[in-house]
DNA sequence: TCAGCACAGTGGTCTGACCACTACGCTCAA
DNA sequence: TTGAGCGTAGTGGTCAGACCACTGTGCTGA
């Protein structure tokens, strides 16, 4: 009955469920640099013990900053830390273009539009020659075929490279979340049934010539009408 | 030996966790449209028996999906799915905010300025008189007091009201995240440190001028100096 | 009529057990 | 000496069952 007092000695009065203080016991260890990005925590057990919870709660606080590319369980070996990239914390970022609908989706095409289109004006001035043949390449490739799947795939990673080529891998990461295959798929679907390939393949030759030209203005705005026009297309879908 | 064998009768096989698997089905359920925003779930128990997990692992994927904004759990009342709307599903993004350092921060930053600076210059355009008081409010509010803490809540809610006089929930979510308590005190202290006050002053001005002039452009230049003006400082100090 | 209470139902927490996998060191033959 | 193979301790993954804390509701009684 002795160590049922003293669980928490400092003033931090309990608030909220044991796990979700917890999760930010954990959040602010490594905020606070306790923990360096890559390192390996104590075992579920121990930090169970430590925090002064069971070790289901403590898992419960493991699951949520694992989900949000925070921490790395490894079976048999342990947690860890994640780099903490852009890439790790931003992966949840596919959810929300998952579950949007409706407006909302329009939105997310918006804030997209302004992202990409910033992106691929930076590309402009920045691609080295090894990068602006990795989109040639892909843009080739999307000419090459008619698989629809295979156009899907080539068109990602056409777009994936230019955004790459902007060196900002934060903003890069955002735009993967947003570019998520599933939402291209649902939206895409639609779009390409109308025989909007033969804009699309427009679109994407005029952001390559801009990018040939390293002219960030013009791929400024081949960029954003590309995206554009599936904005405006969707923006009519729903007011029908 | 006969309740082994069975377990998942269709033909998905069993990849990763069972956690990681009822993760996937309930955001499929929610994808599929079969559970509606605000929609009241089965309880744990009911859940974890559909799903033929044990009751543990199903409140660890519960967990993970209410840390992403997806489902939200009231205690002695069941669990349910969220609005799904952009605050809901974007609140984790001041994970990023809060965890990222050095050179990613210059990058978060520029993120902003180029979100910030556009929501802005649509804000000229579509503002309101009564958003626009609520700007000059706090815009007052600020001039008005010495104490650091207050200026920098007012800071917070200036630029809150002009992103969301901007009209996009999901760009106003993203800035949110951007520019978290936490976030701001950790970047802002070190800047206003340097006598910047003065600074900051002439450039809320200056986007004030902007939107009370409706004028577009010179709300985005505005914006984009002002945030550019961190960044460029954070830059400097990561380079020495 | 309605304030107050009792209770069933639900999420929150804990315990302890066992399974699945990994990492590492030891053994033993080449 | 070396290295392939095996054994084992340790760690995350899963399960079962119990009890606690809180909510909502319907019943009771003034």
């Amino acid at each position: 009955m002795d160590e049922t007092l003293p669980r928490q000695t400092e003033p931090a009065a309990q608030k909220g469920t044991v796990t979700q203080r917890a999760i930010e016991q954990i959040k602010a260890m490594i905020g606070e640099g306790r923990l360096e990005p890559g390192a390996r925590l104590p075992t579920e057990r121990e930090l169970a013990v430590q925090l002064g919870i069971s070790r289901s709660s403590m898992r419960e606080a493991i699951r949520a900053l694992t989900v949000l590319g925070v921490l790395e369980a490894r079976h048999g070996s342990g947690i860890y830390v994640t780099q903490l990239e852009a890439g790790d914390l931003l992966e949840t970022f596919g959810v929300v273009a998952d579950l949007s609908r409706g407006p909302q989706l329009v939105e997310l095409l918006e804030v997209r539009r302004i992202l990409e289109s910033t992106a691929t004006a930076l590309a402009a001035a920045r691609i080295t020659p090894g990068e602006l043949a990795e989109v040639e390449k892909h843009l080739a490739a999307m000419h090459a075929t008619d698989d629809p799947e295979e156009i899907l795939s080539h068109d990602l990673a056409f777009h994936r490279a230019i955004v790459a080529a902007a060196g900002n891998d934060t903003m890069a990461a955002i735009l993967e979340g947003l570019s998520s295959r599933t939402f291209r798929a649902r939206v895409w679907r639609g779009y390409q049934e109308e025989g909007a390939f033969a804009r699309t393949r427009r679109e994407h030759v005029a952001i390559h010539r801009a990018l040939l030209a390293r002219d960030p203005e013009a791929a400024r705005a081949a960029a954003a009408a590309h995206v554009g026009e599936v904005e405006e297309w969707l923006r009519t879908q729903l007011s029908q």
